[in-house]
DNA sequence: GTTCTAACA
DNA sequence: TGTTAGGA
């Protein structure tokens, strides 16, 4: 499928989809009129690149994420270096940090909602609530 | 009409 | 990102 369509089935803009290509979060083929051209799987890996960079998680790591996830193999994680190893450490305290100050937000937000007259929209697909196409998480490990 | 690259405000 | 230019 071209850009256009992937655009429509992802509810991601074609510049932002060029984007992601140039920060080497997705990959596209290029047909002979120069098109990108894309698979359907690309359509869930957009959704993922998207809501990865919706929850705020920087582009470089969205990248180091995706990329980690194509090495499964024991024998190549075993060769990380040191100096990797330590920036990934980093990275995922900060990435604890962000979490621990959702979660606190998460509840104060529903804490305050429970007190209050509209308590019904804590039921989590409210018809109000805008939550258009959210994709359903992330692919390989999500509850 | 859709897509492409590059570049400006 | 929006958008415009100049092509294919």
């Amino acid at each position: 499928m071209k850009i256009g369509e992937l655009s429509r089935r992802t509810g991601v803009a074609p510049r932002l989809l060029r984007y992601y290509e140039q920060q080497g979060l997705i990959a596209a083929a290029r047909s002979e009129n120069g098109y990108r051209s894309y698979g359907e799987e690309d359509v869930a890996r957009v959704e993922r690149v998207a809501l990865l960079v919706r929850s705020g998680v920087p582009t470089r790591l969205v990248r180091a994420i995706l990329d980690l996830e194509g090495v499964r193999a024991p024998e190549l994680a075993a060769v990380c270096t040191r100096d990797v190893a330590e920036k990934l450490a980093v990275e995922l305290l900060e990435l604890d940090a962000r979490i621990s100050c959702l979660t606190r937000s998460r509840e104060t937000i529903r804490g305050f909602l429970a007190t209050t007259e509209h308590r019904e929209l804590l039921d989590a697909s409210a018809p109000t609530a805008q939550s258009p196409k959210e994709p359903t998480l992330t692919s390989p490990a999500n509850s």
